[in-house]
DNA sequence: CGTAAGTGTTCCATAATCCGAAAACACATT
DNA sequence: AATGTGTTTTCGGATTATGGAACACTTACG
């Protein structure tokens, strides 16, 4: 399906840049302009695209927003996990993220801001964030047998976002066995200055990995003796989704499970 | 862009419907399976759609939730009215939400949750509700003229979602004329029985009606004699926003405004 | 004020691409 | 093993997308 490919691109190409015109489009794609034009006008007539009446740009349109909530709600799992996020948070006061995997990236399902913190991780969701550099990835890092651990670093070649991050492969595999070890991951100001986060695994009624909650903060305020408290609350927390699910196990799977290659 | 039209008729359909197969596609569609199959497998290689590994159904991927995150922010009006909307929440301790039109409904943008109550009207972003049956919705029919009113009235043909639900063009007529006056609108169990909303319109620098705030809850809690009350917060938190869009009147542009035929 | 440069939009002959009936396939269930 | 479900592949034909070129319109500049 080749003209397909070339509305997607379009799309794709749309989202990036937020608003573009016709021209701009064409030379990103390589397309003539008449092709453009007669797809985008077309998303213009379904309403999938908007085109600013004045500067003639255009841009993805609300419909996206309605689709994008249609998936969110095709997760029962939200809807499971929201009280469940909702304590966490009174408990703990920061604010705390549901995620899951997609692909090699992580992407955010939900979360329930903090009322006492001021700073925010910006977590709203459909945003992505990568696996080795985040509390929730590491979780499903964790998980990974050793060689797709490699494969999937090979792949996503991370880049360090702080002087934290870990990229190189034996300090990650490290970092995991500690994760397997204790049942929950820490993200040590390693995707963003200043932020620390405490995550756990939530696994469904056949005990697959399918999704990981956080506690995220400041690291002024998660200092290293709250750690180990906010381990065990976001455990209990998850372990408590993850019960809805059907599992019938307990986080300590985790325990002495190293993952060989 | 005759192949595009199939490819967004499926997408739509899929979206209603959650996951479905290529055989109910296309009895849906009118569209053989084959062609169906072949737009499909696009979506599936492009990360657009999933499918099952063993129900073999498809369904929206959370590419969508990724693209309908951007639409959101694009809306800076969304980070904008976020601080008022909390304060409007700690304020009233009922939920708050944040809408915009879209043809002839309006869709969510943003709400913040009351910690307070039970009862929750389901207002995730990205959710359409009709522009007559709700508080926020009557903020822009109010700003309409007669005549736009009335071809809207004709397009959508609102079927009653209650039995105070107001259909009818006159009494609609009187209830946007009495809007215009207070410079509010109230939504008195027209949507959802037992649901009571107060709504108050947003304006941007030029003047321009383009977001509604409403405040919603139960009936019970929201009585007549606090009607009025919060009136006068959701009016003043929408000015609040308004002025940061750099809007320089007042919400009493409302008032003896009456829209001719 | 007029010319030039840049955009979005429309047209149309050409052939590449999409189409869809039918048949093959995979996989449960009986 | 047979039946029924639904998915996937094939392939010749013609519908449909293509893209160069012309047009309309706005903005930038001398």
């Amino acid at each position: 399906m080749k003209s397909l490919q070339k509305v997607l691109d379009i799309i794709d190409k749309v989202a990036e840049t937020r608003r573009a015109g016709i021209r701009e489009l064409s030379s990103m794609t390589g397309f003539p302009p008449a092709t453009i034009h007669r797809i985008v006008s077309t998303l213009v007539q379904r309403r999938y695209f908007d085109q600013d009446p004045v500067t003639k740009k255009y841009s993805l349109s609300l419909r996206f927003l309605e689709l994008g909530s249609r998936v969110q709600q095709q997760f029962n799992l939200t809807a499971i996990a929201r009280p469940h996020l909702e304590r966490l948070m009174a408990e703990t006061k920061e604010s705390v993220n549901l995620a899951v995997r997609d692909g090699d990236e992580m992407i955010y399902l939900d979360h329930v801001r903090s009322d006492y913190s001021l700073l925010q991780l910006f977590t709203r969701p459909g945003v992505r964030v990568p696996l080795n550099a985040t509390g929730v990835g590491k979780v499903f890092l964790s998980k990974m047998s050793n060689p797709d651990v490699n494969s999937c670093l090979e792949r996503t070649q991370p880049k360090p976002r702080t002087p934290y991050t870990l990229t190189d492969k034996i300090g990650i595999q490290e970092e995991l066995s500690r994760i397997r070890t204790k049942g929950f991951s820490i993200d040590n100001e390693e995707f963003e200055m200043g932020v620390r986060c405490v995550a756990a695994p939530v696994f469904d009624h056949s005990g697959e990995l399918v999704a990981a909650i956080s506690i995220s903060g400041a690291a002024v305020r998660i200092s290293q003796e709250k750690i180990d408290h906010f381990g065990k609350l976001v455990k209990r927390c998850s372990l408590a989704v993850s019960r809805e699910l059907g599992f019938d196990g307990t986080n300590e799977i985790f325990i002495n499970q190293e993952k060989g290659d």
